[in-house]
Parts: structure tokens; C-alpha cells; sequence
RNA sequence: GGUCCCAUAGCUCAACUGGAUAGAGCAACUGCCUUCUAAGCAGUAGGUUCCAGGUUCGAGUCCUGGUGGGAUCACCA
């Protein structure tokens, strides 16, 4: 049934039959055919001149040949250099469309990899609750969620989790300028999303902090010593102790504003499509991890020195020695990691653990990957960094401080009312309620922005241009979309003809954009594939452009209705609902919807 | 300074992991709406793949050395 098996046993006969050679499998590699010649899949013959003793064309004419002969899926070939260049007989790609459209026509997914029984946890999202998200954490959301989806199409169990960092001496420099500045205000009296109104307090603490230091710098004071000494600063530290001894007023306040900050966050989880199977608190995780360190050290795997203080020695590795409890005992980054990894195993016996966190951080997973692996923990060899490239701004770097952050909620509103201005200009929505519409520019607009962020591979620094983001035409999530709402109509139009569920058999002659929609369909599997054992969504994204356009194209030279053969017509409506399926399942990967219409 | 990552058209990104004449989108220019949605299609122009060596049938991709940019090397998280 497989193509390219079928073709890789034929090569393996040519050479026993032509060589007295027995090939293995994974000796003979197949790649597509480069769009300027004709064929579809090419054979590379330079590597096998030394086993058959001629120059690389001769292989290749006489593999060609043997092919012509005696591979019934073989129709012609043609030889450029050592390059064998296979054309495939019609009646095959006709048969494979079918195949697909049987997948898509019982309850299995085409592309999809059955149940594998392994069970992966990815941690993604893991926000601050001093401020609300900004355009870093959508990329970071967008890669998580796609990825969970890409792993549940490879076979995987998946389960998304959201480690919350609600803790710490930032969380206390909000809390401490809404006690001192605040007024008793509140989301509703302020008619602030609450993640947005204690962001605003945590600008305005470090708007005094500033002035404070300046203040004693004036003074004399050296800047270093200045921040220290700041009283703002040392007041937030006081607080944070308070904090850690359960003082009753300090977690009332917190509790009061973590609340708003989660309001204010799942409204814009909710917005963008996310959502998770377990939330972790880091104000509950950040206690873990000391009875790891006991055990490290009976393992002798850390050692402890004279102040106390907990280390391990990683030096064999090309790392450094990294602290792993303070000499006051209590915990640091490393310690509530080790814990929190410890927690998830026992919470759900992953096969693999995949963290999505930024680039800034290799180093950190590095060595808590090596400590559990000499700790020998079972679940050692499946963990994962996804490490992802910062976002630039065409000003330079985002920095929140200094305000040049762009704001995810701004953002999302920005997109979508550009889908609504644009989409009015092109005078395309009287036929849709108000609902209808609303919904159609969300799916626009929020699909343009992921689009944007997914396209790029994960690992590369990318660049966020605004206008750019807002485009929907070219590379983007819009022009897919339509590419799907016109297969949409056309299906509705086989609809109304009665021609949907027509049977083709062997139809002749297809064209060369048919041929190339075929070849792209094909491909799916491999994508979904590749999307997974690489961790990059970009590949969906890539792929489902790249079918989107072969099809338009199809789509303005090749007429469907108007073709009189009715076997054709029915190949191609049958070729326009696969497109469309794949659309929507590629899409669907990326956490992007597909319109009927647009 | 040590370690790691990056460098491809004016701009933003690809290149099936070593294969053919390095491809798309945006921007610029030329065409195509009486035919299934022009958010589309076809075309023109745009390249010393940062530099210098090396490995081999073959290098944007691999190795060495440079140049430029970034991250990280906290008893912060």
C-alpha cells in the first residue's frame, strides 16, 4: 500500500538483480522530487558507485529502467545526473486519495498515531501574579498548547499543567505599594482586570523605589548600598517574612490580590483558548525538595560545607558546582524544582516530563536534569527543556520595567479589531448575525497572532513586528482560514449537485496541481511526526500553509463543476474535502479554528 | 573571561537533518474578477548563505580558526 516501500523494495530488486547486491532498508533514502522536474519521488545514486561499479547516471538509468519494468506504480523516470527521478502512474495517486478519505470518513484521524501508552506532562504558561501576561508569555502559551496537541496526534496521554509563581518578594513589592498607595481600590471600583490592577501597583513600587534610591544616592550613598538600604525595599522584605510566618493581615492581602490577579488570568486563558489539567502553587511546591537533599547527600551525591550549606559538583560535566540548600536550610530555585518534579512524578507516573520555559534558562534545566539523572530517578531520561527564543521588538528588548512590554490582553483586542476593520472593508459579512461576525473576527484575529508567533521554530530569537502581526494576507492564519472557507462552498455546492458522495475510480490524466495537492496530503503523517520528536510546532504551521497554497492553485486553474467527466468532478470535490479536512486537523494543532466562511 | 545559542534576498522567515539551479511571505513592479469567495492566482526583480581554511562525488548544513550579536555563569525566581 505505502509508496515508498513499494518503490524501496523495487530499488532493492534492481540492485540484486543488476549487482548481485542486497541492499538493506535504510540504505536507500527517497526524497521529493524538486518542483522543476517532473516526478515525485527522486533516488540519489552517487552514494552507490562503488557497489555498482558505474557512473551515477548509469545507476540511475538502469534502477529506472528496472523500475519501468517491473514496479506497477512506476510510470516513467527521467535521469539528471546521479539524480533518478520517479513519476508515479495516475491510478496511484487516485488510490491514495482514496485511502485518505477513508480515514477521514471512519472515526480515525488521517495522520494520527494510535494510543502509544505513554504518558507526558508539559508544563507550560507558569506566570508571575505581579503583573499581567505579556506578548513572551503568549509565545509560551502558544507552544505549550500546541505542542500538547501535537503529542496527543503522535499517541501520547498528555497532561497540561501551570506551575503559578504566587510567592516571593515581588509578589510583596505589589502587595505592600496597594497597602500604602492603594485606597482601598478594587477591579470593580477601578473597572481594572484585576491582573492589570495589581501589575499597575507593582509599576508604582518601583516607581518610589527608584526615588528613594536616587534620594540617598543625592546623599552620598553608593547606588549598590542605596538599593539595600532603600526603606521601601526593606519593608517589602519584612513583609515577605511575615508572609512566611502566616501572619494573618499579610495573607489575607495576598489572598485578596492573587484572587483578582486569577480572575484577571483566566479571562485571558479563557480568550486565547487555554486551558490546563492541574495548576500548581508555588506557595505549596516551594517547602519541597529538602528531603531530596537528604537523600543526595546519604548518596553522596552532595556534600556539604563547613557553613552549612548544600552543594553539588558538576564539574565532570563541563557544569559548574551549583548550590542546592542555603546554609540557613531553606530552599532555593533548584531545591523547589527537585521537589516539584518529585510531586508531579508521584502525582502521575510520566514517561516524559517537558518543560516550556525560555532560552534563559538552559543552564538551570541542564544541571537539574544531570542532579536527577546521578539521583537515579526512574524518570530521569524523559525530561525535556523546550527552550524558546526571546521575542524582540523592532525597538529592541522587552523589558517590563522600563514599560516596553507589549501587553497580551492590548494585543488580542488589537488583533481582533483589525479582523473586524478589515474584514468590514472587504464587505463580506452581511450575511452573518452580529454573533456570527463576532465570532468570525476572534477566530481571525486571535489565529493571525498565533499564527505569527508558531511559524518561527521555537528554538530562534524571533522578531515581533505589529503591522506584521496583524496582516492577513501571505504567510498567515487568515489566508488558511480562506483557503478553507472556499473549500467550505464548494463542498456545500457538491452538497446541493449531489456529487459528494460519488465514486471515482481511474479518471485518466490528473493535472500537475492536482498531483502536487496529492503529493502534499501524503505528507501529513510524516509532519505530525516530525512536529513531535522535534518539538516544533512550526512544522504544522509550515505544512499547512504550503497545502493551503498548492490547493489555491489548483483552485484557479483547475474548474471542478464545470468539468463534464463526472469521475473528475467527483476526484475533485473528494480532493477539495481532504484538503479542507487537514486544514482544520493542521489548524486545530496549532490552536487555531477554521471558518466555514469568510 | 568560561560555557551555550544565533548569523541565509531591503525586511521577517524556510531549506525534508550532507543532495540538483538556496525557497516562501512582506515591500516594489506587470498582468488576471461575466466562470466554484481576488483575504486569491500568474509573473518580473532581488543572494559571495558573516569571513578564512578543511573534510568528499557533493557543504547554508559537518570540523577548525576568526568577526559580529545574544543568553548564562546569584545563598533571585
Amino acid at each position: 500500500m505505502n509508496i515508498e516501500k513499494q518503490l524501496i523494495e523495487g530499488i532493492q530488486a534492481a540492485f540484486q538483480q543488476h549487482y548481485q547486491h542486497q541492499l538493506s532498508e535504510d540504505e536507500i533514502s527517497l526524497q521529493p522530487t524538486r518542483k522543476d522536474f517532473t516526478g515525485s519521488h527522486t533516488f540519489v545514486t552517487f552514494p552507490f558507485a562503488r557497489i555498482t561499479r558505474q557512473s551515477p547516471p548509469q545507476t540511475a538509468e538502469t534502477i529506472g529502467n528496472y523500475l519501468r519494468e517491473n514496479a506497477e506504480i512506476v510510470k516513467d523516470f527521467n535521469v539528471v545526473k546521479g539524480f533518478l527521478n520517479i513519476e508515479l502512474s495516475d491510478v496511484v495517486w487516485v488510490n491514495t486519495l482514496k485511502s485518505i478519505l477513508q480515514d477521514y470518513q471512519s472515526d480515525k484521524l488521517y495522520g494520527f498515531q494510535p494510543d502509544n501508552g505513554q504518558q507526558v506532562m508539559i508544563e507550560f504558561s507558569s506566570p508571575n501574579t505581579n503583573k499581567p501576561l505579556h506578548l513572551g508569555h503568549l509565545r509560551n502559551n502558544f507552544l505549550g498548547y500546541a505542542m500538547s496537541q501535537i503529542l496527543a496526534a503522535n499517541g501520547y496521554t498528555v497532561r497540561k499543567v501551570n506551575i503559578v509563581n504566587d510567592r516571593g518578594i515581588h509578589i510583596c513589592k505589589s502587595m505592600l505599594a496597594y497597602q500604602k498607595f492603594g485606597n482601598v481600590e478594587t477591579p470593580e471600583s477601578a473597572g481594572i482586570k484585576g491582573d492589570h490592577l495589581v501589575g499597575k501597583y507593582y509599576v508604582e513600587f518601583d516607581k518610589h523605589y527608584k526615588a528613594e534610591i536616587s534620594e540617598l544616592v543625592e546623599q552620598g550613598m553608593g547606588e549598590e548600598q542605596a538599593k539595600k538600604e532603600a526603606p521601601l525595599i526593606k519593608e517589602a522584605q519584612q513583609m515577605l517574612k511575615q508572609w512566611e510566618q502566616g501572619d494573618a493581615e499579610t495573607v489575607a492581602l495576598w489572598k485578596k490580590m492573587n484572587g483578582w490577579v486569577y480572575e484577571g488570568f483566566d479571562a485571558t486563558y479563557q480568550k486565547i483558548g487555554v486551558s490546563f489539567d492541574q495548576i500548581y502553587y508555588e506557595s505549596d511546591t516551594y517547602v519541597l525538595g529538602k528531603d531530596i537533599v537528604e537523600e543526595g547527600l546519604e548518596k553522596g551525591v552532595f556534600y556539604r560545607k563547613d557553613d552549612g550549606s548544600v552543594w553539588i559538583d558538576l564539574s565532570d560535566e563541563g557544569l559548574d558546582e551549583k548550590l542546592v540548600l542555603r546554609a540557613d536550610g531553606t530552599s532555593v530555585y533548584m531545591t523547589q524544582d527537585l521537589g516539584t518534579a518529585e510531586l508531579r512524578y508521584q502525582d502521575w507516573s510520566f514517561n516524559r516530563l517537558v518543560y516550556v520555559v525560555g532560552n534563559e534558562q538552559n543552564y538551570h534545566f541542564k544541571v537539574l536534569f544531570s542532579i536527577l539523572k546521578k539521583l537515579g530517578r526512574p524518570y530521569a531520561n524523559g525530561l525535556y527543556h523546550l527552550s524558546y527564543g526571546m521575542v524582540d521588538l523592532p525597538t529592541g528588548k522587552m523589558k517590563s520595567r522600563e514599560g516596553t512590554v507589549v501587553d497580551a490582553d492590548d494585543l488580542i483586542d488589537e488583533v481582533i479589531s483589525e479582523a473586524r476593520k478589515k474584514t468590514e472593508a472587504l464587505g463580506k459579512i452581511d450575511e452573518l448575525t452580529e454573533n456570527q461576525a463576532e465570532e468570525l473576527f476572534q477566530m481571525l484575529g486571535l489565529g493571525a497572532i498565533k499564527y505569527f508567533l508558531l511559524k518561527v521554530d521555537p528554538k530562534k530569537r524571533m522578531l515581533f513586528n505589529p503591522e506584521e502581526s496583524v496582516q492577513l494576507q501571505g504567510d498567515t492564519a487568515p489566508f488558511i482560514q480562506y483557503t478553507h472557507a472556499r473549500i467550505s462552498a464548494i463542498l456545500q455546492k457538491a452538497k446541493l449537485e449531489n456529487t459528494d458522495n460519488q465514486l471515482f475510480e481511474s479518471i485518466g490524466t490528473i493535472e500537475t496541481s492536482e498531483q502536487e495537492v496529492v503529493e502534499l496530503l501524503t505528507a501529513f503523517p510524516q509532519k505530525i511526526q516530525l512536529a513531535g520528536s522535534e518539538y516544533s510546532p512550526s512544522v504544522i504551521s509550515q505544512y499547512v500553509f504550503d497545502l493551503a497554497k498548492a490547493y489555491n492553485r489548483f483552485y484557479t486553474e483547475v474548474p471542478i463543476f464545470a468539468e463534464e467527466a463526472k469521475e473528475k468532478v467527483a476526484f475533485r470535490v473528494g480532493l477539495s474535502f481532504a484538503v479542507a479536512q487537514t486544514i482544520r486537523t493542521g489548524l486545530g494543532l496549532l490552536g487555531i479554528q477554521a471558518p466555514e466562511q469568510m
